[in-house]
DNA sequence: CGATTCATTGATCGAGATCAAAATTGGTGG
DNA sequence: CCACCAATTTTGATCTCGATCAATGAATCG
């Protein structure tokens, strides 16, 4: 339940500390059913959120329906420090599954910031990497393929849901359909399905239910060019839960 | 030479106040010639910059060759404020044209930002404005045809340019090469220069060397769904300067 | 179980990629 | 001012990845 501490500690040595001052704050709990919005376009929302437990999606829609979903808020995501500046949204989140909330005030989580250091430099680390991880969506959607799209984004999510859970699982819940999959990937839903049959075939992943089984790693990183710098995340040693050596060893893939 | 300045005009009644503070910090001014690097990937920055003059860009290039540009960077526009927090360049920022910059002390800067609210407000506006930017990017990059994107793509770079230059112009200073706005499009050079050649014959732009002059920004704007909100500017009356009225009257295209 | 949502499969199409060559443009130095 | 060279843009011919359209097959859930 304590998503964004675990998150804390893929970068602080001190998450509790950290943790400790955000529930000092005073956050007030909530709860958005699957398919709620969140943020709407044009209003302007006056709290920050942390998301702790469920998922929910960033995105814009087109005028003629076409939906680009611009990235994905897993549990320990905290958004949107853009509130700080009381400026219209100019795109929507909303929930994806049923999610549960924590809510701050920016008047608050600004004092905080400012008294102390340890604190502003955490939620400094976690915007930088926000940022980070919207660059390397933009990357996936200009340069890459259709399975290195998939590839990429699914060890990408599974890395992220690890930090949150604090766990070190080759496997990850994901509560997406393909239609939401291809928004996301700026892919049609019938491609996604026919890339993701061969990934199936080719024994990259499996698949049960809402189920990822990532089943040959180093082959799915390799072949979608998966780096996680951009996670900044600091070096878990992967390769100790591995049974094979990747073949670059100085970095974890 | 005050492109920052004329930046905050879009956002801010007092452009000078907070540019005279700026200035107070101690800038301490900086070159790089046409295609030098200014960060580079691994390496820690530490200093903020503003540009003043010219044109970079940020992007990221795959183990193939394989190129993406995230975003330009233009006149009186800052980075990176993840300087502050001295982690390693995922991406590298190099200079599309000759640049000059305005290199500010990550700490004077947080000290500045401490003691001015005005100050530090406006800094959050151009950080939140950069981040839109980018997830426009994501948009454009996922969910528009090869058209849409050049000209959505022309219509925020000169939207852009007016802002840094303060000026009103339809027609844009743009140092881009064919294969620079293909790496940042998603797109092949050859297609872009096929697209364009289509966009002349339509009337809807000219081009004289480096020079793009919008003809007729209305039908450009409708075909390539350009909606300039997410730039966050205030509300120019663009409609003020154009002859023909717009379809949309409360809105400005 | 029916009913609705979601995933898969098949057949065909098309936007943009690729490969290759020709035409412009822009320096640079004589 | 002109001739030459390198970089850039354009044009042409062809191919391919992913889109589109349409139907069938699971799941999931009252």
């Amino acid at each position: 339940m304590h998503a964004f501490r675990n998150r804390l500690a893929q970068y602080s040595d001190i998450p509790d500390k950290v943790w400790n001052v955000i529930q000092d704050i005073g956050t007030k709990p909530g709860h958005f059913k699957a398919g709620a919005d969140i943020i709407r376009v044009g209003e302007i929302t006056d709290s920050l959120f942390i998301i702790s437990t469920g998922w929910a999606t960033r995105f814009r829609t087109l005028e003629d329906g076409r939906r680009q979903i611009v990235n994905f808020m897993l549990p320990g995501d905290i958004f949107d420090l853009q509130a700080l500046a009381r400026m219209e949204a100019d795109h929507s989140v909303s929930a994806l599954t049923d999610v549960s909330i924590l809510s701050i005030s920016p008047q608050k989580f600004i004092r905080k910031m400012r008294e102390s250091g340890e604190v502003s430099s955490a939620f400094w680390w976690a915007a930088v990497q926000e940022e980070s991880i919207l660059r390397e969506q933009a990357v996936r959607l200009g340069r890459r393929s259709a399975r290195e799209r998939i590839g990429h984004l699914l060890l990408e999510l599974q890395r992220r849901m690890n930090g949150a859970l604090g766990s070190n699982a080759e496997q990850l819940s994901l509560p997406l359909t393909r239609v939401d999959l291809a928004d996301a990937l700026g892919l049609t839903p019938v491609h996604v399905s026919r890339t993701m049959s061969a990934m199936r075939s080719a024994g990259l992943i499996e698949e049960h239910r809402g189920l990822v089984l990532i089943r040959d790693r180093q082959r799915l990183a390799r072949l979608s060019h998966f780096d996680p710098d951009y996670l900044h995340l600091r070096k878990l040693d992967y390769s100790r839960f591995s049974e094979d050596t990747p073949d670059v060893p100085s970095k974890v893939v």
